[in-house]
DNA sequence: AGTAATTTGTTCGTATGTATC
DNA sequence: AGATACATACGAACAAATTAC
């Protein structure tokens, strides 16, 4: 599964509210057992979420979606 | 130097018309020597760039700066 | 109050896979 | 066939924040 394909779905989660504003979305080691793909991977999806405005991620606390999701 | 730096610099070098559109960038272990640092940080700087639309990354040929810059 | 341990994101280095030349 | 280039995987070390004691 490609950091593409993975970052498109999870875009997809925040956007319907599976992973609400302000929530904090699972850890890399979670994200990359969820789907069953490395963790360099899950690296890259979070870099293109990040370029998507949907994620801010904190070095030591996790990654959280944004509060105000763009558009 | 993190991603987001050289991803930034990068972009104002596209911008610049160093790499003017349909060129093709230097190799991830070029880029990864004209910044110093390594080949994977290379590898998430143009993940931020194909997330941008500013180049197309085509594998066993290299990585080309779009036709048409957005805006 | 303070420090050690844990968690988490970030970067590094290497290896393997796939595609192109 | 061989060399080059991007894509993914794996493990390790680092840095920052939190938790446990």
């Amino acid at each position: 599964m490609s950091s593409r394909q993975v970052a498109d779905d999870l875009s997809a989660r925040i956007r319907d509210g599976e992973y609400p504003p302000g929530s904090r979305l699972p850890s890399l080691r979670e994200l990359a057992a969820l789907y069953s793909v490395s963790v360099s991977t899950i690296q890259r999806v979070m870099v293109r979420l990040d370029e998507r405005r949907l994620i801010v991620a904190s070095q030591g606390r996790g990654t959280y979606v944004v509060d105000d999701l763009p558009q």
